[in-house]
RNA sequence: GCGCUCGUAGCUCAGUUGGAUAGAGCAGCGGACUUCUAAUCCGCAGGUCGCAGGUUCGAGUCCUGCCGGGCGCGCCA
């Protein structure tokens, strides 16, 4: 698609007598609203400003310049109002993006543009001593397809778990806990267990000073690396990571560094001296010390509490630079909901103050808030349940299609239902535009039908399906001509476009983009289906079909796993 | 109070960076399985793009104001 489009644009420049270069030509076509109106058009009112002649009369002559040129990739050009319309020649359209797909098959939607980059990926990140509610997902889904997405542009992400395994909170379970420990129920149960100690003495702080005080104790006790505190602390995180493990494995996500907060213990002072050195540290009223942003119209950063405890940005200024420092990252991102982003545009613009000309390579990719997620008033859906929910539900499904011959029942296996179950959540998920708000509901993360992941894995199986009763190899090539069908026109189209939305999706930090690339892809897919058929339509039809098909279940394949939605062979 | 953000069909959302007649899915109604999986497809119905101004050849998209929701605002993370 990109080439048709360079092409073009290298044409309608000419044509134009060089008014307009050709990179701006690029940047300006636009796939026309109905597919009889052509596959590519180019809008003619910014050239009619330069021109001061009325658009549909440049359309007009442009259209009878390029007329007279042939092209093996264009046969048809027309004008239409202030539009230029150009027709694809479908042999054209089908040769190139077929043996594109055939040729780099697994890599087919990913490029070099970051060859010899890296991006630092800070995602997920939950807090230790707490469950992992759906609120959790959001982050660890988008980072995860970030990463896929990143190593498919050339670059080499390096993903981190910052979890939330430091600061005063972590003091009150510590507290809670030294008060009245029962060992069997930790290890029992970990999370449940830090959960109830948390909400209790959370509910006792919020009355009693002295508890407040207790877990600000605690606390400083672990920071100056006092041996029981640290022992304890270790134990809870050990547990607790044991559980959220767990579900990283059902997800199929591996991080290449669980570097949570406490890593940045002993980088703390190194920081706050270069904050200091800068000349940017001030006393607040209390003694605590802090970096003014008054000038931004922002709130000060609060590097250390009164009682010289350190805070949650502090460590965050210390991982930045440590980041920067040990990767000289291209960009680092920070996949947090929308609540910190205040947070994060004073973080940055204090790095910024340090004289850190990289602070603008930060990019805070955030996520709209899961609505009515309260882990402290017990609102919170946990997301292990949600994934057995799902699963269970999918397994209902698989049963029905067993009994009604859809499905052998050897196929009909667990890891089908949890793939099928998880599929669904995940393109739940990464549908929309991050920055949206959501509120969850079951029926809603649990349907199957339309626009969801099961859909597009059926829609995989589907060809599987075909691919698997025809007993023909996939032939290298076909005669490209025979695949003009409207319907199969659509297809080809939407096969390539699959490539731009990798690299948008890249560049606006967007997963939304690939998955919203594959509901179009699959839909046009679906028409084709229930309109032709691949077996028995006739040998050299039979093999351009089956070239066509297999196209399409590579390039699903591609994206689903950079979605991570398992593609399924049968279902 | 200040700051950020969102407001599009009954519900959940797209809308290609200001362009052609505002599109999908769900839910509703009506159709299509002796034929490559009906977790599919086709059709119908559903809209004052929150409201009011402004910018211009052209605004769902940009600017201002208002209304309504969400989030945040120095010792939580």
């Amino acid at each position: 698609m990109k080439k048709f489009k360079q092409e073009l644009a290298r044409r309608v420049a000419e044509a134009a007598g060089r008014q307009i270069d050709p990179a701006e030509v690029l940047s300006l076509l636009e796939a026309p609203p109905e597919p009889e109106m052509g596959d590519l058009a180019f809008p003619c009112f910014t050239l009619s400003k330069k021109l001061k002649q009325s658009p549909a009369k440049i359309a007009g002559e442009l259209a009878g310049k390029l007329k007279a040129e042939v092209s093996t990739s264009f046969k048809q050009v027309e004008a239409k109002g202030p539009y230029l319309n150009f027709f694809f020649a479908e042999a054209a359209l089908a040769r190139e993006t077929l043996t594109d797909i055939r040729h780099q098959a697994d890599r087919f939607g990913g490029s070099e543009e970051g060859q010899g980059q890296t991006v630092v990926i800070d995602y997920s990140s939950p807090n230790i001593a707490k469950p992992f509610h759906i609120g959790h997902l959001r982050s660890t889904v988008i980072g995860a397809a970030l990463c896929r997405i990143y190593a498919a542009l050339g670059y080499q992400p390096i993903g981190i778990n910052h979890l939330g395994d430091w600061g005063t909170q972590f003091g009150m379970v510590m507290a809670a806990y030294s008060e009245s420990p029962d060992e069997a129920e930790l290890e029992e149960h970990p999370i449940r267990y830090s959960l109830k100690l948390y909400t209790e003495f959370n509910r006792r702080a919020e009355a009693e000073e002295a508890a407040r005080e207790q877990a600000r104790q605690w606390f400083r006790r672990l920071e100056a690396g006092d041996p029981e505190a640290t022992a304890l602390w270790q134990k809870f995180r050990d547990l607790s990571l044991q559980e959220f493990q767990r579900i990283y494995t059902r997800l199929g996500i591996s991080f290449d560094h669980y570097m949570g907060e406490s890593f940045y213990n002993d980088k703390m002072e190194d920081a706050i001296t270069r904050v200091e050195k800068a000349g940017l540290m001030e006393k607040g009223e209390d003694g605590a010390e802090l970096v003014r942003l008054e000038e931004e119209k922002m709130p000060p950063l609060l590097l250390r509490k009164s009682d010289g405890a350190t805070l949650y940005a502090t460590r965050d200024l210390a991982a930045a630079i440590f980041r920067w420092e040990r990767y000289h990252p291209a960009r680092i991102l920070y996949v947090v909901g929308t609540p910190q982003e205040l947070h994060f545009r004073q973080l940055i613009r204090v790095l910024e103050k340090m004289g850190c000309d990289w602070a603008q390579n930060l990019v805070h990719v955030k996520f709209g808030h899961v609505q009515g997620m309260s882990t402290r008033r017990g609102t919170a859906v946990f997301l292990e349940d949600v994934l057995d929910e799902a699963a269970a539900r999918a397994r209902e499904k698989i049963a029905e299609n067993v009994k009604a011959g859809k499905l052998d029942p050897a196929s009909a296996t667990e890891e089908l239902a949890e793939a099928i179950g998880i599929g669904a959540l995940i393109a739940q998920d990464l549908k929309n535009r991050r920055e949206r708000d959501v509120v969850f509901d079951w029926d809603q993360a649990l349907n199957f039908d339309g626009e969801t992941g099961p859909y597009l894995q059926y829609t995989h199986a589907r060809i599987c399906g075909i691919l698997r009763k025809s007993g023909k190899p996939v032939p290298e090539k076909a005669d490209f001509g025979l695949l003009s069908e409207p319907e199969t026109r659509e297809l080809l189209k939407a096969l390539a476009r699959f490539p731009e939305a990798v690299e948008r999706a890249g560049q606006e930090n967007e997963p939304s983009l690939i998955t919203d690339c594959l509901f179009e892809l699959t839909k046009v897919f679906n028409v084709f289906y229930n309109t032709h058929r691949v077996i028995g339509s006739g040998r050299s039809l039979e093999e351009a079909r089956l070239l066509l098909v297999d196209s399409v279940r590579q390039v699903l394949k591609n994206g689903l796993t950079l979605l991570g939605i398992q593609p399924l062979e049968k279902m």
